[in-house]
DNA sequence: GAGTTTCGCTGCGCCGCGCAGTGAATTGGG
DNA sequence: CCCAATTCACTGCGCGGCGCAGCGAAACTC
């Protein structure tokens, strides 16, 4: 139950969870400052990139926390920086798809790749169990936060 | 240098790494909204008791990437709020000491707390090398990051 | 001891954000 | 079939965090 050599492991995965997030908060400032846009925009950008499919506004105020309103002027931004593009949706005409525009993209993944090609010679001296180790926690973090973040909505608020 | 076994591998875990981190900046928002804060609070309070000595305002500014201006007014808020107190700085008198307040800081890290006692139970069937493998991707991958920040900020930019 | 640098702090204006309400489109129940 | 309820994206409005520029005070430099 209490082996205090997972305990430290424990302890010591918690810290460097915290400056892991930290790290990419600021990454992700420092991207958003060198190309002109907020951080939230650049949130969005890659989480639109990753989807293989269009969303519409509500589901990216879902995914970035905010609400539709707010996420109503991101897209404008967005849309205004020649980074997305809304097209209506021909199923359901009070839906808007926003979709990314490929070359003006490119710019902002540019960066990213930059650090996924450093990511890369940081894996190579993984095995690939190891690398699969690494992406199911990450699978499975993901997942938990989610669960917990309904938990705490569903909470009254403290103070 | 092409194992398109390990392609596939490094692209799952790309993209697994960006809902991994969305998914923390959410459950960042939800703690801050539970608790009345504003995440930049959160985070500083985050990162102010994961350092072993009380920081200085500028610390705290080079830390979450805000200026000595803003870095003043999050301490403000912070200690209107009770969760940390300003000491001076017996060395040097310009500085100020931010130290926590324990027993009010304990209110936020019983959420952190929580999500850590939930962790455990997804940790526990992790083997103690997986552990370690884990912790040795974060920190190197949070002191990459560090390096990567640097280079951007000395970048011209872009538009 | 005068000049320079660093410290934290303070007006000011910008702008992202939540809130609340709007019209249009879709869905469901009688 | 129609009318109520829901959902969609969007829009004024006010709040407030943030960067910027400048301020005295304290420390360092030569």
């Amino acid at each position: 139950m209490t082996d205090p050599n997972r305990d430290r492991l424990y302890e010591e995965l918690a810290t460097e969870s915290r400056r892991y997030l930290a790290a990419y908060v600021l990454f992700n400032q420092a991207v958003a400052d060198h190309l002109g846009l907020h951080p939230t925009d650049v949130q969005a950008l890659s989480l639109l990139t990753a989807e293989p499919e269009p969303l519409t506004v509500r589901q990216i105020a879902d995914m970035t926390g905010l609400t539709t309103g707010s996420a109503t002027r991101l897209v404008d931004r967005l849309e205004r920086g020649g980074y997305v593009a809304r097209t209506p949706d021909r199923q359901d005409r009070r839906r808007v798809l926003v979709t990314p525009v490929p070359q003006r993209v490119a710019r902002v993944t540019a960066v990213w790749d930059e650090l996924g090609r450093t990511w890369q010679t940081l894996f190579d001296d993984h095995s690939e169990d190891e690398l699969r180790v690494i992406t199911r926690h990450m699978r499975r973090a993901n997942d938990l936060s989610h669960t917990q973040i309904q938990r705490l909505r569903a909470l009254p608020k403290k103070d």
